[in-house]
DNA sequence: CTGAAAGCGCTAACAA
DNA sequence: TTGTTAGCGCTTTCAG
């Protein structure tokens, strides 16, 4: 039998090592870990050895071992409005930048909703939003896995959830604009089969009713994110026999559009509408006139789900937190008291 | 001594379907691993016995049993405009898809370029460009592992690229200005510092060469791909005593910008000022008028490079590619003959 | 065609 | 404080 131990495999193992300091692999397992229990003199000779040697553990063994994964998934639902907004983007960097100081592995999953994920190896997932994908949260939840949800307050399953709070920038939006004496609001929606779009609709009407505005179907235009349903949208509004002074757009890239739209059809801003956005997208600073909207801590959320998700992979106790994050308003100059 | 086996663990391993089908777990191994050598009936006891349990092989035992590893790194270089562009977005989209498709595991690695990276455990890198931090490739490369890098045309190092043609896009961008009868030809370029923007503007330079222009260094104006520079870059232009009949800017994005202020400034597009980008990015569609582009491939680059680092890691034979993709001139609206 | 057993690199009882 | 040893879940000789 005896197979022949590998060729002198490029990566050292714990047992070189061992070998090099003179010791047990076991006391170099325990240095490695911070142990505290090695004496000085054995430590050193482990620090110097490894060191030498250029040692790096293996990550998989360990996992193997200890049952334990320092690799978190991020599952992003394959919508393509994910791929319009920079949302993803500012997501990333939040996300990877920590996980990169964290030393946790991150794993991307960019997923079709319907498909079955696996799971193994992983120690704890983070869902980018959820859309038409409930049931990879669910099977996570299932596997006991530490799940944190971002951008999605999802209220009937014990998860953490980390979201911005889309209803109370929809009234952010609206009562700036009825603060301004704008009563012809209208709101052009983003994807509603996204909880963040329906919010801020959820919240548009709230702020109307709360001021004693009437609300006109009419005025609230349904499209999916992308520049070119706000387009198609803002013509249709601008042309109106009765339309709007103020229209809050529930996306900057979505807004800028409507405010190209506004300038063909010969309508200056804010001068004849009054426009506002949401994401704080950093596009609406340029142009003319600089775009006022609702910004949303989306780095922070990024960030706060990978402490969050750190937390709950490493204590027992499993502590589902509902995290809302506020938005705020930011005045620049697409708006105009009427 | 004998340490209890774990409790009956959430995840069924290979030794519970082995004594569900009653086999040997070797044999198990044969099946999931597809080995022709099982026979007829053991084979289907197997696959019902997966079927039935519902297990997944632990890609962590079988990454160190084999000391192979299908998991890629995707090594981001965390440098700012990378999280201006579309770019990442495009190569995120193009990447993950595919490897969603081929099982391999996408591990996303944001750093920043100093930094040393470790990659045990990762069976091919993928570098999404190398802006100072070459190091790092090396770094990979003598690790002896499968090394893909896009974006960028390492030319002296015996690594797989996968690159566009941006010198020929400049080129393609110039001579369609120049055919319609532009002399005065300006460029804001990207950031230098990224090869993409240097082989853009060497291209524009070429053009002109070729096309009998004399080079005016005036009428260049380097940026950082920000919205912001371009802006600036743009009123700095436009306010020349000797302005530019056209423009060649690098990037979509900046060419929406420079638009805008040629707008501001009183100038008609493209009556007054030819402008194309570089890019193809969908925002260039929308607007008063669209923006003629050189297009890139992104996603293809993107897709190829998981292709050919999936051909590394497979087979033994390192065949180094070198492969540059060519880039297509768009015409829409925003260049007219003069 | 199938199974026994060694080993991948590491951790964690248990002894010493 | 340190070492011994049994796994973690799987692959892969080598025998049968």
């Amino acid at each position: 039998m005896v197979r022949i131990k590998k060729s002198p495999s490029q990566n050292i193992s714990i047992e070189d090592v061992a070998k090099r300091a003179g010791v047990s692999i076991t006391t170099v397992s325990r240095v490695i870990n911070k142990l505290p229990s090695v004496k000085g003199k054995n430590k050193q000779k482990v620090l110097d050895a490894v060191k030498e040697l250029n040692f790096q553990p293996s990550v998989l063994a360990q996992r193997l071992a200890t049952g334990k994964s320092n690799v978190i998934a991020l599952v992003v639902p394959r919508y393509e409005g994910m791929f319009y907004s920079f949302y993803l983007l500012e997501l990333l960097r939040g996300i990877g930048t920590l996980c990169e100081v964290l030393k946790l592995d991150l794993l991307l999953r960019l997923t079709d909703a319907s498909s079955v994920i696996s799971f193994r190896g992983v120690g704890g997932v983070i869902f980018a939003d959820i859309i038409t994908n409930r049931q990879q949260l669910e099977q996570a939840l299932s596997q006991k896995l530490p799940v944190v949800v971002i951008n999605n307050y999802v209220k009937d399953l014990d998860v953490t959830c980390i979201a911005v709070d889309n209803k109370l920038g929809g009234i952010q939006a609206v009562d700036y604009l009825v603060s301004l004496g704008h009563k012809k609001i209208a709101h052009i929606t983003g994807d509603v089969i996204t909880q963040a779009a329906a919010d801020r609709l959820a919240g548009y009407k709230e702020a109307l009713v709360k001021n004693n505005i009437a609300l006109r179907q009419d005025y609230i235009f349904q499209t999916d994110y992308s520049r070119g349903a706000a387009r198609i949208a803002a013509e249709k509004m601008l042309k109106m026999a009765d339309a709007p002074s103020a229209v809050f757009v529930a996306s900057d890239s979505m807004a800028l559009e409507v405010m190209a739209v506004a300038r063909e059809l010969g309508k200056k801003i804010p001068e004849d509408l009054s426009i506002i956005g949401f994401d704080d997208n950093p596009s609406g600073l340029y142009g003319a006139i600089s775009l006022t909207t609702i910004r949303q801590p989306l780095v922070k959320m990024a960030q706060e789900s990978v402490k969050e998700l750190n937390q709950l992979m490493a204590s027992k106790n499993k502590e589902v937190k509902k995290i809302i994050l506020p938005t705020e308003l930011v005045i620049r100059e697409s708006c105009q008291s009427i």
